[in-house]
Parts: structure tokens; C-alpha cells; sequence
DNA sequence: ATATCACTTGACACCGTGTCAATTGACATG
DNA sequence: CATGTCAATTGACACGGTGTCAAGTGATAT
């Protein structure tokens, strides 16, 4: 299936890309992506076998450019758990934007495809690692609010941060993302700091 | 398009309903509801011009049959802000469960059908009215935290009390019904209670 | 000179939605 | 009893999107 020449391939991912990125979630279809990547349509079947394939495919290669590991390190490096979770919660509201249009296609897919649901379920629980870790230096901190277990407390942050909850903010209510960073972090630190 | 025989359009409803809720949100087709209906595919054509417009005329129906009114009743009654804002959240928290199957083939239309995003907007909207009478009334008491605008403390109940939140809590984290309901009245004392 | 490889072309099957025309069977009215 | 009306049936078909298949093309390598 990947055989092929790996030039094409990301001539294709960058197809997709740009058109997911562009729609903002609007169905985008393999004919489409094959026009923009100068292919025929046939030949996005050489290199990805079903729409979802090249979805994740997609997925994976803008994680790849954009960098999630990169943007989470300073999370990790953070002295105390407050600290922690305030850049975490930078760190991943800011990266939301930057792959809405791909995670809304890839979500979008999950009630259709069972390897969509997985993917977005792969990725979901990384970003749960982070709510989890996030959690956990706080509760080390002994600053963790007396009212959530550390597990609960994941839930609600990992909740808080679901890519449906920044559109709804942003695009629903039109709050500028700038507002949508403070906020959470008010949140945050309102509900889960003791 | 409705001049024809009600009750056959009642068992069209209530044959959708049925699998709608049944299916948790997979896909229900046409033929499918045709079937259970014991009528004709093309029948069903003669009572709703188009899928979309079955599916939104399914979730009135559920309203009139589970009388999101009358459950919503007691939060208007209630004496103080914060009893308010519990009431509002009970109600609508335990509404959730039982329009799910329906709101999310809706929600799932949204993409792709325009009519449906305009249905389920409007349905949103209502909702959100709830939410600003609630702050609205914790703000009459003085008791609205001063971190937030009652627009902005609007927003923020909207968003917490999405669909979508109540499904990755209860669906995806597992908590119960019932820790669900406790927990967000908890988290919105936290949050707008001053 | 030929074989391989990435890709193209064009045709086609499948599925689900929506449409159309002809037909059936019940019930009502003159 | 004949006629008309009306809800619903049957069967065929168009459309759009995904995925498949077979034959062909043109460049590169041997």
C-alpha cells in the first residue's frame, strides 16, 4: 500500500490539509483531494486504501508538522502543579485551533467508521495522559481540591478541553481564543485548585 | 406533505423514535424505518419530504411525549438563585439521557443538512435561555461571582451543560447518572456562586 | 529490447436518498 | 352499482460518493 513513491504521498497529505483546513469540517471528499494533489482519484487508492486512512494518515502527519510533542514540553517542565496545568491548558487550547478542521473531519467520521473511532479514541486518550499528569502534580502539591479524587478531577479537565467545548466557546459564542485561554485557566484553577 | 393520514405519521414517529433510541446514535436509515412502521419506503416520503425533515419532526414529537416544559417547570418556580440553578440543572441534566439517541442522529446531520443544523440550533437556543434565566437569577441575589459577566457565566453553563459534555462524561468516563448530575451542580456552585 | 513501476483512464458495483408512474384496495357519494 | 378519491404499494430509476478492476501509458533501469 505505501510502496509507493512517498513523494505523491505527502503531495497528497498536504491535499488534504489544506482543504480540511480550509473547510473548517465541511465534507471534503477523495475526489477533491486528488484534484488538489494534481493525481487522479484512483491513485489516492495506491497510497491510502479507504477515506479514513488518509484521514488518520492526515492526522498524524500534522501532529508531525505541527509539533504536539514539542508544545507540551514546557507542561512537563513546569516547577509547581499549578504551573503544570496552566501551561497544559495553554499548550492544548492553543494546538485545538490549529487542527480543528482535520479533528472535525476525523470526528465527524467516527460515527461511520470503526478505525476513525479508534484513531480519534488514540489521540483522545494522549491528551487525557496530559489531563492525568497535569492532575497528578497537583495532588503531589498536596493542592488538589479536597472535593475531586485525582481520577475524577481528570475527567472534568479532560472534558473541559474537548475540541467540542473550544468550538462552542469560540465559534458558537465568538469568543475571541485569546478569552478562551484565560478562562479556562480560571476554571481550572477555580474548580480543581484546593 | 401532511394531509395525509396522522396516525400513520404517528407510527412513522414513534418507529423512528424506537430505533433511534435503540441505536444510541448509529445510523438509522429510511428503509429501516420504513420496516418497523410496516410501511413502504416510499410512504414514508409521502409524509416527510426528506430524511432531515423526519428526524427533526421525530425530536418535537419526543418533546410533546417527555414534556421538556413541564420539567422544566420547577426551575422557574423555585425561590432563590441557587435553588434555581440546581433545578435547571436536574432538569435538564436528566433530560439529556432521554433525548440522546435522537439529538445525536440530529447532531450528526448538522454537517451535512442545513435544516437540521437550523433545528437542533433552535433547540440549543432554547436551552441556552434557561441558562441565562438561571445566572440571571443568581445575579438578581448578589450572589453571581464577580469573575464573571452574566453573559459570559451564560456561556460557560451552556457549554458544561452541552450534550456532547454529558455523553464523554457518562458515555466515555462511565460515571453514572446520578454522579453526573451531583457533580456538575457542584462544579456550577463552584464556578458562578460567589 | 524489455521489464518494472507509478500513475492514468474509463467502466462499474454498492449503498443510501430522493423521485416518478402505474397500480391496488378501501371507502364515500351520486 | 358505478365512479371517484385517496392513502399506500410496487418497481424502476437518477444521483452522489466510495471503493474496485482491467487495460494502457510513459519514464527509468537493466
Amino acid at each position: 500500500m505505501s510502496s509507493y513513491n512517498p513523494e505523491t504521498r505527502t503531495r497528497i497529505l498536504k491535499a488534504a490539509l489544506t482543504l480540511l483546513e480550509a473547510g473548517q469540517g465541511k465534507a471534503v471528499r477523495m475526489t477533491d483531494i486528488a484534484k488538489r494533489a494534481q493525481i487522479s482519484r484512483q491513485a489516492l487508492y495506491l497510497h491510502f486504501s479507504t477515506r479514513a486512512e488518509l484521514l488518520i494518515a492526515t492526522t498524524y502527519y500534522l501532529d508531525d508538522l505541527k509539533g504536539v510533542d514539542e508544545r507540551l514540553a514546557p507542561s512537563r517542565t513546569a516547577q509547581t502543579g499549578i504551573e503544570r496545568l496552566d501551561a497544559f491548558i495553554e499548550a492544548w487550547g492553543n494546538y485545538i485551533p490549529e487542527i480543528y478542521g482535520v479533528a472535525k473531519a476525523l470526528l465527524a467520521m467516527r460515527d461511520t467508521d470503526e478505525s476513525a473511532a479508534k484513531a480519534w479514541g488514540e489521540r483522545m486518550q494522549d491528551m487525557r495522559q496530559g489531563c492525568e499528569t497535569a492532575i497528578g502534580a497537583l495532588n503531589s502539591d498536596d493542592m488538589l481540591s479536597p472535593g475531586h479524587s485525582p481520577i475524577q478531577a481528570t475527567d472534568i479537565l479532560w472534558t473541559m478541553l474537548s475540541v467540542r467545548n473550544w468550538e462552542q466557546l469560540t465559534i458558537e459564542c465568538g469568543w475571541p481564543q485569546e478569552k478562551y485561554i484565560e478562562t479556562l485557566k480560571s476554571l481550572a484553577r477555580r474548580i480543581f485548585v484546593a
